[in-house]
RNA sequence: UCCCCAGUAGCUCAGUUGGCAGAGCGGGUGACUGUUAAUCACUAGGUCCGCGGUUCAAGUCCGUGCUGGGGAGCCA
């Protein structure tokens, strides 16, 4: 059976060559050195334009931001297919690949046949050959991809994926899927969606659940990292993120995914070295990767990005300590809403004020006091304060949050002590304490973030495919 | 969750002191032999977000709900 599994599939494979030539992607179609005989493309129309004798087609298919253009000769025949066609239509044009005679660009397609794939009625078809606004596009998503700015946002959202691993592969990381659903009810880093196979309303208790004990989505892979970082050595995890948080800005969203590299034997400099390496690294490949797309936001979504990422490239990252950052806000002149003192938590004013108006670069602000942070960050020798940084980006804000972890295992029992954390509960992670601990450190970076840095975007919302945010779940 | 702002044609928005619902773009029809968000002419298109109230009269004023945006908190 598997082998005629196998030849079927190849039959068909073959029949289908014979039967249509294959269609050339629009970026190969205008990246041709010369001219060619027989081309067929097939995409979507962004633009007809018609004239007495012949028409102009432009034609996108999501391979890249430029649109090729298709002239037409008009018969019967494609008169009656021009009829169907509007701006959406899903259509297919061979013809010859020929230099353009017309100014704008270098190729077009002189057609020969046109194949009405999908029409598009124009009375509805949402999307016009001209601007939207992003909150118009937000309740289109489904349909955005299909505009120049949305393309070019999840091309390079696919490149920086692929940049990811790249930067860890070939720092020998180890790439580990940590779980989704997770049973420890106390990772601390927020509120957690339920996950549950019990009916709706259902008053059974967790016993009775699927796992036999409460069960939520995960808010952070990064107990599990820890694991396999005094395992493996250096890893990282890269997946999905969920926050019930009834969060309503743009910068944050329900379901988002994060990068959480995990060093061994490294300590909270190290950490920074790798998250500003890491930064530095992302940003160079998108510029390298993605060049037209980027330009497209330098030139009509953020007038400043170019500068501002080149800043980020070639300057080093200020690495600030948390007491000495206090000091600069007090002595500052500048008036805060709310008053600045020891041992309280930035506020976004604090944080904008100092890596858009006194280092104006992104700066690491590290050794925060230990009442406003997790048990698990590294206690520093004066006892006060422990070993976290978070890096602070202009216009973003916070990009990373890590730390070093706390690999002593007194002291970090005590510290769960005092913040009335169970021991059963964190066995399994005390393990890791108990048998073989040593220093490592790791941070959370937002893969949004990163991606609304790049491209100088400013709502969250607009660089995923489909946001989830308090009361928005149509797609 | 709190504070502020907005909701009028498919889209972007104007609408004066409460007095007949408007523009540009898009759509439709036609013209044009190389266009570039083509151009030109003509044309259709409205639950003024929902509910309640004030008034002779409400898109406009008041209350309330919903949705969206901005700011804050939480954080990535």
């Amino acid at each position: 059976m598997p082998i005629d599994g196998f030849d079927a599939r190849n039959k068909k494979k073959i029949h289908q060559k014979d039967e249509y030539m294959k269609r050339t992607k629009i970026k190969q179609a205008l990246n041709a050195s010369s001219p060619v005989d027989e081309i067929v493309i097939k995409g979507w129309v962004r633009t007809k334009r018609d004239n007495k004798g012949f028409s102009f087609l432009e034609l996108n298919d999501g391979s890249c931001l430029m649109n090729i253009q298709a002239v037409i000769d008009h018969t019967p025949e494609i008169v009656a297919a021009l009829e169907r066609i509007g701006t959406g239509a899903a259509v297919a044009v061979s013809g010859e690949l020929v230099a353009s005679p017309g100014k704008g660009q270098q190729w077009e397609v002189r057609g020969k046949t046109l194949e009405v794939i999908g029409e598009a009625d124009q009375e509805t078809f949402p999307l016009q050959k001209k601007r939207h606004s992003d909150e118009f596009l937000r309740g289109i998503a489904h349909l955005r991809p299909r505009t120049n700015k949305y393309g070019a946002i999840f091309r390079i959202r696919s490149e920086l994926a692929q940049a990811v691993h790249k930067f860890f592969a070939d720092k020998d990381f180890f790439y580990i899927h940590t779980p989704i659903i997770t049973g420890s009810d106390c990772e601390g880093a927020g509120e957690m969606f339920r996950v549950t196979s019990l009916g709706a309303g259902s008053q059974e208790p967790a016993d009775n659940d699927f796992f036999g004990k409460p069960s939520a989505l995960t808010v952070s892979g990064q107990l599990s990292i820890e694991m396999f970082s005094l395992s493996l050595g250096d890893c990282y995890s890269f997946g999905p993120t969920f926050r019930a948080e009834n969060s309503n800005t743009p910068r944050h969203v329900a379901e988002f995914w994060m990068i959480e590299p995990e060093i061994a034997f490294a300590d909270l400099a190290d950490d920074m070295d790798l998250g500003e390496e890491m930064i530095k690294y992302l940003i160079t490949h998108i510029l390298d990767n993605c060049a037209e797309d980027v330009e497209l936001f330098a030139k009509f979504v953020d007038k400043t990005l170019m500068p501002t990422l080149e800043n980020i490239q070639k300057e080093p990252f200020k690495r600030l300590p948390y007491t000495e950052a206090i000091e600069i806000l007090k002595k500052t002149k500048k008036e805060f809403e709310y008053p600045v003192e020891w041992g309280m938590d930035l506020q976004t004013e604090h944080e904008r004020f100092l890596c858009e108006e006194q280092f104006k670069k992104p700066v690491f602000v590290y050794d925060y006091p230990k009442t406003i942070k997790p048990f698990y960050m590294r206690m520093n020798d004066d006892n006060k304060t422990v070993a976290a940084m978070d890096c602070l980006v202009p216009r973003i804000g916070e990009l990373i949050g890590g730390s070093q972890r706390e690999e002593r295992m007194d002291v970090l029992t005590a510290r769960m002590a005092e913040m009335n954390l169970s021991e059963e509960e964190y066995w399994w992670y005390l393990d890791s304490r108990r048998y073989g601990s040593a220093p490592h450190a790791g941070f959370g970076m937002g893969f949004e973030r990163m991606l609304m840095l790049v491209t100088g975007v400013t709502n969250i919302r607009d660089v995923m495919p489909f946001p989830r945010t308090p009361k928005s779940l149509e797609f």
